[in-house]
DNA sequence: TCCAAGTCCTGTATGC
DNA sequence: TGCATACAGGACTTGG
């Protein structure tokens, strides 16, 4: 599942491939892929052509291309279309999101669902997307911090890869609140980028149980299990990220293999790579929580 | 039929 | 009592 290590290894790639290319051509072959572009797939389409790519950027999850002027672009076949400076393609992979730079005479992929196609010919930016959690949109970009960010993510916290993500903030917020730490760790709006996988295996690295009350974690602690997420990201995006099957994969359709290193993430009834217990797989929020009992024991006063 | 899981939405709880 | 905020849990989705 594409979290943050994942998200970056993808937006390196379609930094190399496709910025400073001019839209020439958008097909929405799916309209749910576009369905947070409330204005709907034609309205997208239209506004996107024309337009020059000319950033990717990213936090956490959400990836987004900033858009040129429309009047830039001189092949664009839009000229009337509204000029929006400060416009992105905000882009969410979902659980099964992929954007793909392929030749345009390569077949189609079974799931494809947004293709783009630039002036001059050649490669295209398709959107596959297999269980259509993601998607594309068009957003305005605001200031947040002193940051651009596309206004629908504006909630969303830096994540431990941006030179403002705050490690001594983020540790009081944490501790603030009153609930597990995994469900803390999680939540886009307190830091972004972590998705189950990181969680669990930042927990493992920092010695915590995932139902650990916030409340009951020190200073250090915290301090601890934020650079624990910081190296495993690290490390993630060294190995290309994590690729259980073909659901993830790069802009070229390679796979990561940081699956290989994983402790306790869908190794249960493995054997802890640290102590030989054996790894458990728990229930939590309709999914899974990977622990290893040796490493990671259950606090008194878990927050189930 | 169940499972995978990120985000959004809604209902409930809590505190002022 | 009413409001704001925090938190929890379900829905959505598709293919193995």
């Amino acid at each position: 599942m594409p979290e943050l290590p994942e998200v970056e290894v993808v937006r390196r790639g379609v930094a190399a491939h496709v910025v400073d290319r001019t839209v020439a051509d958008v097909e929405v072959l799916h309209p749910r892929a576009v369905r947070k572009h409330s204005a709907g797939a034609g309205d997208f389409a239209t506004r996107l052509t024309g337009r020059r790519l000319v950033a990717a950027r990213r936090r956490g999850k959400y990836l987004w291309l900033e858009l040129g002027d429309a009047a830039e672009a001189a092949a664009s076949t839009v000229a009337a279309s509204p000029k929006a400076a400060g416009e992105a393609l905000l882009t969410h992979l979902g659980m099964s999101g992929q954007l793909r730079v392929q030749p345009e005479h390569v077949p189609d992929e079974k799931h494809l669902r947004v293709r783009l196609r630039f002036d001059g010919g050649g490669d295209e930016l398709r959107f596959v997307d297999q269980r259509t959690f993601g998607g594309l949109s068009l957003a305005s970009l605001v200031s947040v911090n002193d940051v651009l960010v596309p206004a629908p993510i504006a909630h969303i916290a830096p994540d431990p890869l941006e030179p403002a993500f705050d490690r001594e903030a983020i540790a009081e917020a944490v501790r603030a609140r009153r609930t597990g730490i995994k469900r803390a760790l999680l939540d886009q709006s307190l830091i972004s980028g972590i998705g189950n996988i990181y969680a669990d295996e930042a927990l493992w690295r920092a010695g915590l149980h995932w139902a650990r009350p916030t409340a009951t974690l020190t200073r250090p602690v915290v301090r601890r299990l934020l650079d624990a997420v910081i190296d495993v990201m690290h490390d993630a995006l060294r190995a290309g990220g994590t690729s259980f099957d073909a659901l993830y994969v790069n802009v070229n359709g390679e796979s990561g293999y940081f699956d290989r290193s994983l402790a306790v993430y869908g190794q249960s009834g493995r054997e802890c790579p640290t102590c030989a217990a054996t790894v458990r797989r728990d229930t939590f929020m309709n999914r899974s929580a990977y622990t290893c009992p040796g490493c990671q024991p259950t606090p008194r006063n878990a927050h189930w």
